[in-house]
DNA sequence: CCGTTCCTTATTGTATACGCTCCCAATATG
DNA sequence: CATATTGGGAGCGTATACAATAAGGAACGG
């Protein structure tokens, strides 16, 4: 009961933000930005879950909507849909963290020399202020919006090679690592370094991409080294195996 | 008239792959792999328009299965969704396609090294296996097959690296490829080399990562250098730049 | 008192029906 | 004769209804 309620709430919240905007104009793509959101910024937990009526009495779509966008979400990996039990946010395995960060320092790595070659001043620009608007929410001690702008932020970054699939990619690994950190991240120092972007920004600019791809490689690896992997028990806790039999 | 027949024909096709298997048995699944793999092998041809009755006729399921099918097929970029034209077959254009080419370069050569330290024999073996049957394949004009299992072959390459976020990505690389090959591909040879997959598993296995990783660079460059990107006059064909006024 | 089994209920899976939009063609008019 | 406008048809978007299934609770037996 008090799950379920809970997961009303935070959909509820998810509303709130919606109905900034027009409550019903374009529809289909909001409600999937504002779920993803939602997960991306931790509103909605990993493991909370997604019962398709009540998505579908607070965005005021039928479920047939609401069934597409959870589908794409899925194929995301942001939300796991069981067979008959419908769907919940993702809650990452140790493997699959490992697996995102390592595909992270491959793909993000080598975009850095191609984006350090093709980035403009107004991208630099851009990016500064991102970089910018980012310290200021650690500072306010807005985590669920700096989480937000930071996977926003090693996107843009991505964007700069002028790469589609490969920029697209990256940013679902980017809301994919924004998950794992909120199983896995301790609460107490946020995943990206402040400065860190800044000087990522400053080796761009300055058109040294081989140093850029090395200290986005320290980034990732630092942010991965912060990570407490412990597997959680939420799986049948193995009882032959506690006992040694 | 004469397209809507031809397409009708084409999914007749995929159905009779289909009936190989049980009819009925899985449903889901199985008509996302029919369609997929009629894709891969060009008996779908980019541009071809897929209808959602006349799949749900074909396949023996309601357009609501059909639908999340295709669904998934755009999000792969294999479908082009138009908003209330329908799906269709995607036809990448030379912008994507070299997009596609970057990518793999950077995952597949990245993937190379970590595959060399972890392929074991028994690896070995079933990809000494599959080039010998892409090889048989190209030696019988099999186009089609041939084009498929070269496809499989990069994709189990990229599963040894036991990644399976990056591995996942080079499926869907490759699958987009074989469209690539489809608009942009000279008949006259295929894209890949007949052994140049046989030398690659001779690097992974004596543990050479690195050559086996500048040997996949050429590789693919060479595929992608075969290609003849003339950009289609498929849109609207300039007029006022083909009589220069 | 605990375990087991059956039943109820809640929630998803699937199909179908209706409405709307867009394309194409035919016809009428300038 | 060319062009614009309107009517018809085909196909997609959305909602709703029904069926199937698994989870949770209650009752009964050990």
């Amino acid at each position: 009961m008090s799950r379920s309620q809970a997961v009303s709430e935070s959909v509820a919240d998810g509303q709130d933000q919606k109905r900034d905007s027009r409550p019903k104009s374009k529809g289909l793509d909001a409600i999937y930005r504002s779920i993803s959101d939602a997960i991306i910024e931790h509103r909605l937990k990993p493991g909370a879950r997604l019962r398709e009526d009540a998505l579908s009495d607070v965005f005021g779509v039928s479920r047939t909507g609401i069934r597409k966008v959870l589908q794409r979400l899925a194929l995301e990996q942001l939300v796991t849909l069981t067979p008959r039990r419908g769907a919940s946010v993702n809650r990452p395995s140790v493997e699959e963290a490992k697996d995102v960060f390592e595909a992270r320092r491959m793909v993000e790595c080598g975009l850095m020399e191609v984006a350090a070659r093709r980035v403009t001043d107004a991208d630099v620009k851009e990016l500064r202020k991102m970089a910018q608007e980012e310290k200021q929410a650690l500072r306010n001690r807005e985590q669920r919006v700096a989480i937000k702008l930071s996977a926003a932020f090693h996107a843009r970054l991505a964007e700069l090679s002028g790469n589609k699939t490969l920029s697209e990619f990256v940013g679902q690994l980017c809301s994919r690592s924004s998950l794992i950190l909120a199983v896995y991240g301790n609460s107490g120092h946020l995943g990206c370094e402040s400065h860190d972007h800044e000087n990522l920004v400053d080796y761009l600019c300055a058109g040294e991409g081989k140093k850029a791809s090395s200290f986005m490689e320290r980034h990732l690896k630092s942010i991965e080294a912060s990570l407490s992997f412990v597997e959680e028990s939420d799986e049948t806790p193995d009882l032959r195996d506690i006992f040694s039999v």
